[in-house]
DNA sequence: TAGATTGTTAATCGATTAACAATC
DNA sequence: TAGATTGTTAATCGATTAACAATC
């Protein structure tokens, strides 16, 4: 618990990253793996490999490398995949029905267990196997399950609208996609993931490369 | 020109946020802007906010802020707002759709002209107003027209192969949503957004706060 | 043993922040 | 003028890298 707290934003980022290629390795059966060899597959220096091992304690062993199988399990553990996150989804679009189809979440512990909307012309439509409820309904149905994420999906007009609203259900986890800029209580965690943004950074190192002059 | 490569990273990310709050403000009618104002509603220090528009060269006026207009100018020229990009998409799935729904895109001068993919029985199968063409047909059409993003929604299992296959094709921006770790050469840039490592990061985040013990 | 590779420290690099003189 | 706010410098903070003794 100490270690969990110590780990920073950088070293978390990666640590999915080296979750995926751990787990490639153990289906080929790879069983001892160096910094050196993950650095590379990761586009990073062996260094920092290590170094980020060594803040849940790296259980390496010199001239050996690191058990893939122990260090799978320990970053897994960080990232918290045996726990379990209820989901629900506000905004009953395409980009729901995306979200719902994407098998790793459901993998990772991450599930979905409603999908809502502001809009009555939605509430009732069928998406995957979800019935759209209406947004208010989720202030009951969070009085029966947990409900630790809610992922913004509706237009950018409803959107900061929607957010206080979730805040104000007592919702901790937000995951936003819609492009407004929200502040949000301490308490509260959001991510943002503006898409046409990540578009206009593409854009922009494109530029940088390709105009040398 | 020379300023474009001085911009570091970590300033790119923030520009497009600094834009949408212009572009808001703009709507507002406020045309001048305190980097006190600014960075209160974007959660950074108002140093930060000069040091950013210093890469630029800062227009503001002592006592007064900046201008609005001025500075959205400015900040849409970097991103390159009046660039044409063309893009295609590998891969013909819902997320596709989701993208071809996605109307903020074309607004930034990202244009999505084909939808591709490796599977015969979605080949001429429609998303939006596109047909679905075979992957092979790419490297013809990348003749006649320029490509500058592919955007890759296929499998984990095939997203490898795909990438190489349109790096072979001469493509240089690479919009990844796979959860695959590929190394790609010097003079390709890559995106990788995977939405589920996203989840673990906020589920992560969510514990530090959550299990204060 | 000899080669490989860890764990860790110190050095470096880069980004952010604080502070304040300049000035509208 | 007095208050507000910039532009910029120096200080700080944090992340990454290089180096190398320890050791399997």
């Amino acid at each position: 618990m100490d270690h969990k707290n110590a780990i920073s934003n950088a070293v978390i980022k990666r640590l999915p990253r080296y979750y995926r290629i751990l787990l490639m390795l153990q289906r080929l059966g790879v069983s001892q793996i160096s910094s050196k060899d993950l650095s590379e597959r990761m586009a990073i220096t062996p260094s920092l490999v290590r170094s980020d091992f060594a803040c849940f304690g790296g259980e390496g062993l010199k001239g050996n490398g690191y058990s893939v199988d122990i260090l799978r399990d320990k970053i897994g553990e960080i990232l918290g995949l045996e726990i379990q996150y209820n989901m629900v989804i506000v905004g009953a679009g395409v980009l729901a029905h995306t979200l719902v189809l994407n098998k790793d979440f459901e993998k990772k512990g991450f599930k979905i267990i409603g999908i809502f909307d502001h809009n009555p012309n939605l509430v009732g439509k069928k998406i995957g196997k979800y019935e759209v409820m209406d947004l208010d309904y989720l202030s009951r149905l969070k009085k029966r399950q947990s409900v630790d994420i809610a992922i913004i999906t509706v237009s950018s007009l409803e959107a900061m609208e929607v957010i206080y609203k979730v805040i104000g259900f007592g919702i901790k986890g937000i995951w936003n996609f819609s492009p407004v800029e929200v502040n949000v209580p301490k308490d509260v965690i959001i991510e943002n993931t503006y898409l046409s943004d990540i578009l206009m950074r593409l854009g922009c190192n494109l530029n940088k490369t390709t105009i040398p002059k």
